[in-house]
DNA sequence: CGCGCAATTGAGTTTCGTCAAAATCGGTGG
DNA sequence: CCACCGATTTTGACGAAACTCAATTGCGCG
């Protein structure tokens, strides 16, 4: 069992979220000075290793998260055990949105790597979402986010070969502008694209010998993108 | 290309809305009469038969459907050109909720059995969801919906052996209450759990085989419920 | 009745999973 | 600094599952 919250730095009211670097994107970032009145819990900063975990499926929650940095698996457990993971969450990503409506957490959120976050209370949310026009549309532009990317998850990630799944798992992790990607364990891959750890390693491995990527130092590679996006298409 | 729109009634007004069977689901149930009043487009219903297209990818839209009755497929194409179902649609279900944010479809809209649906123009619903917190609510229960059962769709008929994954779409086709359920094409069928047609065929066989499912007419059947289960979970 | 399309079945090939062994990596302690 | 340990990753050999291609059957409809 591991650790579940950390670090935790609460915030002095609005004016943190007023000047957030992460303006356009956070949550709040849109509300209004008598917003912020309505909100009786301080927003909160979270830190989390990897390997922490933020909540487990069928918790029972009071928050919503907006990813600042880092990266976060969202799994899901098969009846045999195993686990899939259904989405990893990035920056501006909102985790947990269901707390909207449920009041217990449909996955297991657990960090891949270090990861900040800002923390806020779903009654907040709630409220303020039906009288603010600005995070109304923000939630459903977020809602909207998940559900493609979920299409694309299946689209993309579990249809066709371990090759063109694989392709399209490197092609999205490529950090936008670079050629580069951070990986991370076997197991995480296969539980992704739906694949035994063993297909996994003999997947990259095969694209190594194809010069379809080369390795920086370790987890880190180089790509060649051209080449992946005609696996992916081919 | 097969045709786009058949049947279309206009409804006389919110008393449609207001008397309508399905008032504890359908999308504008909870209005006001005064919400009626921002309403400038009538609220219609549409009648489609099998094969019928209702949407396709990328077009431009100005309207939501609540599902009545009926069966509609939501599909996306691969880089291949080759077709992945990646929702079904069936009573109580909302379509096209991304037109609250977009101003095109996400997906191709086809009918696979006969489909009542009632046609909501995306301002009224867009303008009144913000200020009945009825229609709030329900719009975010809806796309919470939709993103459990894509969810699932990815866990349970996207992961797992060709058996397991047919198993779970019967059991989730099942007429709730019974044991029977109808199919359709092995090609749909094989969009849905990415697989070969032959594959979906040879599956269907082996369950005929084993006595999990009985044909009691073309494409309708009875199934042994308990032993699929045990099939899924095994 | 026969045409056309969908579904089924069969045979051979490919891909992927399984099991097992070897190699590599990271951290610990002598 | 090096030896050692456990965990992860890689690689190999084999078998099972699914795909491909092709032939056959079955069904609805003119």
């Amino acid at each position: 069992m591991v650790k579940r919250v950390t670090s935790m730095q609460a915030w002095e009211g609005y004016k943190n979220c007023y000047d957030c670097s992460m303006r356009s994107s956070a949550l709040f970032s849109g509300l209004t000075e008598q917003d912020f009145e309505h909100i009786h819990e301080p927003i909160e900063q979270v830190t989390l290793k990897p390997g922490e975990v933020l909540y487990k499926v069928g918790d029972e929650g009071h928050h919503l998260f907006t990813v600042r940095s880092g990266l976060v698996k969202l799994v899901q457990y098969l009846p045999d055990g195993t686990q899939r993971i259904v989405r990893l969450m990035r920056s501006t990503d909102v985790i947990g949105l269901e707390m909207l409506v449920n009041t217990h957490y449909e996955h297991e959120a657990v960090v891949l790597r270090t990861t900040e976050l800002c923390r806020y209370p779903k009654e907040a949310v709630m409220q303020i979402s039906q009288t603010n026009p600005v995070l109304h549309k923000d939630l459903m532009a977020q809602w909207q986010k998940v559900l493609n990317d979920a299409d694309a998850w299946l689209t993309k990630l579990s249809t066709g070969s371990a090759k063109k799944r694989m392709a399209n798992l490197l092609l999205r992790l490529v950090e936008s502008g670079s050629s580069e990607c951070f990986l991370f364990s076997r197991e995480d891959i296969g539980s992704i694209l739906s694949i035994t750890i063993e297909t996994a390693s003999r997947t990259i491995s095969e694209f190594k010998r194809l010069k379809l990527m080369r390795e920086i130092r370790s987890n880190h590679f180089d790509l060649d993108i051209e080449a992946l996006n005609k696996i992916v298409e081919g």
